[in-house]
DNA sequence: GCCAACGTTGGC
DNA sequence: GCCAACGTTGGC
């Protein structure tokens, strides 16, 4: 399965609001990027991925699921290509891995949070996946 | 189809 | 608050 990465800025959308949405869960929306929409387009319900805050705390917080497969953005303007897929909070982080500490660890240099830092859906690796859940404090 | 101007994102 | 990166827009 694969692994994803969303970026949030914790004033607009938290951790702490995605906790508060329970099972539920909530659809990921305003996104306008292209490539940041194609990435919503691959994912399946069940696959996870890094709750990121940026701006302010920088830092990966949470492992949220998906719960529902891409849909048309009911924020966007009816006809336009945006979409956006439902999301639940599963777990926070024991320890948060912040930006530093990622750009200290050469294993994640590659990181599309690095590449493509203004990309806000991006891939993760499995490999980048499995240390990121270890430097946060789970085990995997 | 090129490219300058402009807006947005996000780290510092 | 600044600025680099990048996407979008619009004139030509």
């Amino acid at each position: 399965m694969a692994h994803w990465l969303f970026k949030s800025e914790p004033f607009k959308w938290s951790w702490q609001d995605q906790v508060a949405a329970g099972e539920r869960g909530t659809a990921w929306d305003g996104v306008r990027n292209h490539a940041a929409k194609l990435n919503l387009l691959k994912m399946a319900v069940g696959e996870r991925g890094l709750f990121y805050h940026s701006n302010e705390g920088k830092e990966i917080v949470g492992i949220v699921e998906v719960i529902r497969a891409a849909y048309p953005d009911p924020t966007a303007e009816p006809g336009a290509p945006w979409v956006v897929v439902d999301l639940k909070s599963v777990e926070p982080l024991p320890q948060p891995v912040t930006l530093a500490a990622i750009k200290a660890t050469p294993a994640l240099a590659d990181m599309a949070l690095l590449k493509y830092s203004r990309l806000s859906v991006q891939p993760v690796s499995d490999a980048e996946w499995v240390l990121i859940c270890r430097m946060g404090g789970l085990a995997v």
